[in-house]
This record gives structure tokens, C-alpha cells and sequence, in this order.
DNA sequence: TCTGGGGTCCTAGGACCC
DNA sequence: TCTGGGGTCCTAGGACCC
């Protein structure tokens, strides 16, 4: 999906379109008080005028997405806020509305498997999808059929994507990138040396910036240069697994299935605090944020039907380093208790010395709680044998 | 100017077992 | 006398992706 969480905030203010405009930003909401301010009127009548804008942002936040208009400025994905309300401050800065987003990407995707049943989900902006059995999949090698669903998917949504068609994913995902935003490029067994092999190595999925770093440490800058190096040469110096891998990727060779179902392996929940706060000199507030990751992480595993063995914690001090300690336990939990319980049994572990900027709880090893007697998830322990770390 | 949140997969060492 | 080989599980860190 094009700009995928910024399209969707264009589809309610659509006054903001050819603006820059960022979408990010963690958990303040700056339009809250935009909401409060035109109570009442159609969210298409606020000015564009009124809404926040980058410059006069504070906070911990990166950018989600920008519009291409921002983009002009050197702004995108990833990027510290505070970063670019320097590059571009004149930028309209919206909160990620993470419910609508989830609402548009289930629409886009029935619209996908109305068409094609084969469909690998990658995440809220992304699939895999199969041709080969489509009826009229193979019509002037896939373009029919992507352009079928490209206009499909705007007529439920009015959202815009971007298709790459080629004879597995590996290409088809660096095909997607070829012609954005709302385009559709092919690529055949054939095209390697032409469209792909003058590419940065850092297009190929799985490439990303440690390795690319490594790679042109070795004189090894575009993904032609990678296929002319040997399969030993990049063993030697990436491992088996990884430098074997790089090998084949830059021959275009990929023959991963398409995976139409998986089951989730961990849960997670971590915030990033507003301000650094100390294990000792904030104890009090550090302990009620871990209680609650550990209500919300509870949450979420119960309402998705899991449990999970290993409990871990995670967190970053104020020099960005970031330290993980677990626990695994002999039994599944999924109750916030007895999370918190193992959590505090690993944190007691951990290093606390330095101010911290975040802390996260995860569950791990998970099973589908439909696959579990419920004798084995273990009791909820009474409060007085709770663990007060903090 | 600092750098979100939610994931997957891999590596490597050590404990422990046969 | 100076010490196997293979396997699984646990732990910690890190690369990478959306």
C-alpha cells in the first residue's frame, strides 16, 4: 500500500492532500485538541491551517510514514521527529489512528482474497499473493490481474498500491518498488541482469544497513557486484547460512512458499517514557508502567488465545543500550499476574545502574491455549507472594 | 537531533543428558 | 591419562522487517 498510514489520514481530512504531512509520533495525540476545537463540524471542514505542525512538536517519536510531499524534504520512515521538524517544520504532524488503520487493511486484503486465495500476510501495508492459479493470472505476464486488483482495492477504499509480479517473492518485492507510488512493474527470470543487477545491494529484502556497511567494506556495492563474487567468498565472510543466502539473492534465486497461515511465536508490549526514569529514584512510577505492560500483555494473549512459557523483559538506558533478561517457566501463563511474577524474576537480573528510557514485557514459546489442558497454565499467585521490585 | 512498537529468525555459549 | 560426540533446552544479543 502507498504511504499506506498517511493515505489513510488523507481519507478523513482530505483538505491536507499535497501537503507535507507526517504521520508518527508515539503516544501524544496532536490533534486531540483539534478534535476539541471543531466539535461537532465534519472533520473535512477543519482548515488545513489549524492543524499541529512539525515544528512546534516535542517528544520521543519517529515517523511512521510521510507523504510524498515530505518526502521532498528528506523526510521518511524511521526518522526521529525532532530530527525532521528540522528538515521540513512547515509539515502537518498527525498521530498514528492505529484502529482505522487496522479497519482499511482488513478491507484491502478481503478485497485481495475475493480475487486471489492464495494471499501471504506481511504485516498492516503488504502481501504476498500467488498468480499461478488465478484464472487469468498469467495475461500479459500478471499485469491484468494486478491492475484488477489495484483498481478493486480503490473502489472499496480509495486507497492506492503498488504491484510487483515476478517468478518468486524475493523479486516481486523489489518489482513492487520500481514504479510507486499506485504502479505496476514486471519482472522475468530474464530481467536479472538489467533491473536488478544494477540495484543497491541494500533493495534486496534481508539486506540492511550492518550488512550493507560490510558489503561495501568488501567493494561490494550493487547486487551485480554481489553475483560476481563467489559463493565460497561470501561463506567465508557472511557464515553458511547468511553468505550462502546473499548468494542466491543476487542470482535472483528464492524458493520460499507462500505462507497463507502461521501461528504467532511471541507477544510483546513496550513503552518509551517521556522522560529517563531511575530503577531506584522513580521506583514508584517505574512500577506501576511495568504492572500495566503486564496487564496489557496479559490482555492481548487472552484475547488472542494464547499462552507462552518464557517471560522476558527488556530494557534501553539513556545511552540507547538495550539489555534483555528472561525467564522461562515450567508452565504457560497468560494471566498479568503471573507474568509480572516471572518479569520481576527476570528484571532482578537485569542492569538497573542507568537512568532508563524503556521498558517492555514479552511472552514467548507461545501455544494456542485450544491446545492446552487448562491444568497446565498456572494459578494466579495470591498478592502476597507478588515480587515489588521497583 | 537522537533514535517507536510489534514482530521473526539466527548465532553462540553453557548446562545437561545419553 | 587428559579427556568423544550428539542432542536439547535455556539465555542473551543482534540483524532485519513492517
Amino acid at each position: 500500500m502507498d504511504a499506506f498510514f498517511a493515505s489513510v489520514a488523507l481519507l478523513r481530512y482530505p483538505q491536507l492532500k499535497g501537503l507535507p504531512l507526517v504521520i508518527g509520533g508515539g503516544r501524544r495525540a496532536p490533534d486531540d485538541a483539534l478534535a476539541r476545537r471543531f466539535a461537532g463540524q465534519p472533520l473535512a471542514d477543519i482548515p488545513a491551517e489549524a492543524f499541529p505542525l512539525l515544528k512546534d512538536y516535542t517528544g520521543r517519536g519517529v515517523i511512521t510514514t510521510a507523504t510524498y510531499a515530505a518526502r521532498q524534504f528528506g523526510v521518511g520512515s524511521a526518522m526521529g521527529m525532532m530530527k525532521a521538524a528540522r528538515l521540513c517544520p512547515q509539515a502537518i504532524v498527525l498521530p498514528v489512528d492505529f484502529e482505522e488503520v487496522r479497519r482499511y487493511s482488513r478491507m484491502f486484503k478481503e478485497v485481495i482474497l475475493e480475487i486471489a486465495p492464495q494471499m501471504q500476510d506481511r504485516g498492516v501495508d503488504e502481501v504476498y499473493i500467488d498468480f499461478t492459479d488465478v484464472p487469468g493470472g498469467q495475461r500479459q505476464s500478471g499485469r491484468v490481474l494486478a491492475r484488477l486488483i489495484q483498481k478493486s482495492i480503490h473502489e472499496a477504499t480509495g486507497l492506492t498500491c503498488s504491484v510487483g509480479v515476478a517468478p518468486n517473492k524475493l523479486l516481486a518485492k523489489m518489482a513492487s518498488e520500481f514504479n510507486k507510488p499506485n504502479g505496476i512493474s514486471i519482472v522475468h527470470e530474464q530481467d536479472l541482469q538489467s533491473m536488478i543487477w544494477p540495484l543497491p545491494c541494500r533493495k534486496i529484502n534481508g539486506v540492511g544497513p550492518k550488512s550493507d556497511l560490510k558489503l561495501s567494506e568488501l567493494g561490494i556495492h550493487t547486487i551485480g557486484d554481489l553475483a560476481a563474487r563467489s559463493r565460497d567468498f561470501l561463506v567465508d565472510r557472511f557464515g553458511q547460512s547468511y553468505g550462502a543466502w546473499l548468494h542466491d539473492a543476487a542470482w535472483g534465486r528464492d524458493d520460499r512458499p507462500l505462507e497463507t497461515s502461521s501461528e504467532p511465536v511471541s507477544m510483546s508490549r513496550e513503552t518509551t517514557f517521556e522522560r529517563d526514569l531511575h530503577a531506584v529514584h522513580d521506583k514508584e512510577v517505574l512500577g506501576a508502567i511495568f504492572t500495566r505492560l503486564c496487564e496489557q500483555l496479559a490482555a492481548d494473549l487472552q484475547r488472542k488465545g494464547y499462552a507462552g512459557r518464557t517471560v522476558s523483559i527488556k530494557i534501553r538506558d539513556d545511552q540507547f543500550k538495550t539489555a534483555t533478561r528472561n525467564h522461562t517457566l515450567a508452565a504457560p501463563v497468560d494471566t498479568a499476574a503471573a507474568i509480572r511474577r516471572a518479569a520481576g524474576l527476570a528484571l532482578k537480573r537485569a542492569p538497573l545502574a542507568r537512568p532508563l528510557r524503556l521498558l517492555g514485557v514479552k511472552v514467548d514459546a507461545l501455544i494456542a491455549r485450544s491446545a492446552l489442558d487448562q491444568a497446565d497454565l498456572v494459578a494466579a499467585p495470591p498478592e502476597s507472594s507478588q515480587i515489588n521490585l521497583f
